[in-house]
DNA sequence: AAATCTTATTTAATTTTTTTAAAAAGTATT
DNA sequence: AATACTTTTTAAAAAAATTAAATAAGATTT
């Protein structure tokens, strides 16, 4: 039970204030003091502070309707960097963005397969030293490494329980000590949640699903405005219900997971089979191609609509529709968002998944849930893992980067 | 997004106080400054004040480890009272409590079918005056009636979608306006989860499933310490997931619902059908009853093993154990709570449920999910009317029932 | 049983925090 | 340019909470 009644502290909001600046852009004093419930001298003061730490800038005028024009005020954009970092099974990419989430380096593609990989945590670990390295970064102006990844990860651990085993240590700890900047990893799915919530199409939703569209079918919890995770971290793991009775096999060991039947490696897999029988598609000189090319392809077959491909993304469609139905007779969710690197698939599903959700659904909950498509696309889990290290930012992390100035004393004997 | 940072003031802390004291029974100074991180002093004041409104009593000490003991505080059991209902399909339950959740009358057992009964909403009311009446106790005394309904329920607008219209009319305002005392209603498989948090198997838990074993399978979702109700009010909708392609037909229209394939309504009318067939079974004496009688009849057949209706319990329960498979994967729940009316009927589901989560779930989840059986009962449903009431208590209401008394100013003119 | 040690509660004083009020600064309208 | 209005800053006042000290009362030791 959550019994313990924090009370925020103004002195503490310094961190929180940055924070929302991060997420919202720019605000003013008026809109600061509603959110905390804070007079507008007690926001007065800290903006102050911070700006006299040279965190956060005057960023021009707002409109009136009579009167002085209020400040707006954002965080200044150098004042530090964040290090993202989005891996999937095969991929990972990473950027290095500035606390108004523009990139300040290209995005580094990097292949590392993370099954029976060894080698990839060290291989992660030198990736992250030489993007580091070319951007010209001083470390310590790095606030924090955010990491999504596949697999089961516990965020409050700071341990994947299936990729990128760290020995007896904390994954998080590890990569900590080797980089020497703190480092936040997370459940792919739900960073690219956190990023539909803060920058993306669920914004401002309470109680949003976001499907993750990648090789696999992955779902982030918005739950009461946050990020959900159940009791262990483990919750949203949608791609492995129990659909059908006997379904195809999974790579889990079960059968008829939603996974095994509707997601975009099964359907690539499927594609590839089809022509090799026989079927006509604009895919067919790719098949012999690394399937990361055969995604590519997949996109372009999309957009010009080869039939076949999208009979088979319909397909796929009808299937996450109906294990959507579920979804949303459980959570009755505002919102489901479709999101992550198969978003240009995720509007061919659509109209599937609608009809899915027609005949699966009691009317009153389906009509109540409106089904998007992400605004981010491939960018969401990069953006996600950015927000994280944000969201973790408290007012120690801060104190340690930017002291606050000691005040001359008064008194002159102590 | 949850922006509104509220800060408790101690000033606003006496109701809390007060529901704090109501679901723990019993608490310390230093508890409570704990619980709510303030000083002593700040406690000790908001409490004195509580003692003078007749609200607190001092009940003894508690044990010490050497030096004074520490006095313990409930709340007066007479202080005031709470009218706790019960409503299922059929029967509905009704009784008032003390501050102390001891009945001050008996259970008030009503026929009140709730389909197609468009006399249920007057009998309701007549009902509860009548209780009242018989019971003595001043309405003036009666801090709120809280009412469990099948059906779905909107808490924060007081409405019941599916039963006793009220026209255009809110539900609880029509009652409040027919009694004179403040209705607060919920769905009854969330009153159940309530009741199972705050006094049951569920206690101090963050993450608990609570399914209703009624004539339908409900659930209660506690969610971050909280019930969690979804974007609408309707989260939780467990009995009409589409779990088989082609199952029997439901209520609700659809095929293959778990509640068509599992519910106790399903078990009894099985029984029914397959003693006619010439099943060998201690209900045959009872088929030609009322559902109502069966119910207990199968109760009874459990009791003494019967050999049939645990066959047709144990079939059931593996389906809600598929079910449960489906709820534990994407809510990663700490535990799930057998509870309801059919808590008698879950001991013996147990198995065959825990056998269906061993097939259907991938195994790190399933072990991380305890599965306990209601200590509750028949009861939950009730408590947690009575708790929904204590829920909803804030300052505005106490200060309704009980004025702080003006302190005299110390100033002689103002 | 007296002395000593612990822990709890109450009261008073101090400190911290927040708000209110007033003044100053800046815009828009007339 | 004068007026009306809004925002920001500064200063003063009020409110709230904590700390510290004093008192109370039970437990432990001698």
């Amino acid at each position: 039970m959550e019994d313990r009644h924090k009370q925020i502290k103004s002195a503490q909001l310094r961190s929180d204030i940055l924070k929302q600046l991060y997420f919202k852009k720019t605000l003013l004093y008026s809109e600061l003091s509603l959110i905390y419930n804070k007079s507008i001298p007690v926001i007065n003061k800290i903006i102050n502070q911070l700006i006299k730490d040279g965190l956060v800038a005057e960023v021009g005028y707002a409109a009136s309707s009579g009167g002085r024009r209020p400040q707006m005020y954002s965080v200044k954009t150098n004042a530090m960097y964040i290090m993202a970092i989005a891996m999937d099974q095969f991929c990972t990419r990473m950027m290095i963005v500035d606390m108004q989430n523009n990139p300040v380096t290209n995005t580094q593609l990097v292949e590392l397969p993370l099954n029976d990989n060894a080698n990839a945590l060290p291989q992660l670990i030198s990736c992250i030293n030489s993007c580091i390295a070319k951007s010209g970064i001083n470390k310590t102006q790095i606030l924090g490494i955010g990491i999504g990844m596949p697999g089961f990860v516990s965020v409050s651990d700071g341990i994947n329980y299936s990729y990128l085993d760290a020995g007896d240590q904390k994954l998080t700890h590890l990569i900590h000590k080797a980089i020497g900047v703190p480092v936040y990893i997370d459940n792919d799915s739900s960073l690219i949640a956190l990023a539909e919530q803060k920058f993306g199409a669920a914004k401002l939703k309470d109680q949003a699903m976001v499907i993750n569209l990648g090789w696999g079918i992955g779902l982030g919890m918005i739950v009461n405005g946050e990020i959900f995770r159940g009791s262990n971290g483990f919750a949203g793991e949608f791609s492995h219900i129990p659909l059908s009775e006997d379904g195809a096999l999974c790579l889990c060991g079960k059968q008829g997971c939603l996974e095994a039947e509707a997601s975009m490696l099964v359907v690539t897999k499927k594609a590839i089979e089809g022509i090799k029988q026989g079927k006509l598609s604009s895919l067919q000189s790719f098949i012999n191609e690394p399937l990361e090319r055969i995604a590519t392809a997949i996109f372009e077959a999309i957009a010009i609509g080869d039939q076949y491909v999208i009979e088979l993304l319909s397909d796929a469609g009808y299937k996450i529709g109906k294990a959507l139905a579920i979804l949303i007779h459980i959570m009755n969710p505002q919102t489901i968002v479709l999101s992550g690197r198969g978003t240009k698939a995720g509007k061919i599903m659509l109209a599937p998944i609608q009809q899915a959700l027609n005949k699966y659904c009691i009317p009153r909950l389906a009509g109540n849930t409106e089904l998007l498509i992400s605004t981010l696309g491939f960018d969401a889990e990069l953006l996600g893992a950015a927000a994280l290290v944000m969201e973790y930012l408290d007012d120690d992390i801060l104190n340690a980067h930017f002291k606050q100035k000691q005040q001359p004393m008064d008194k002159t004997s102590v």
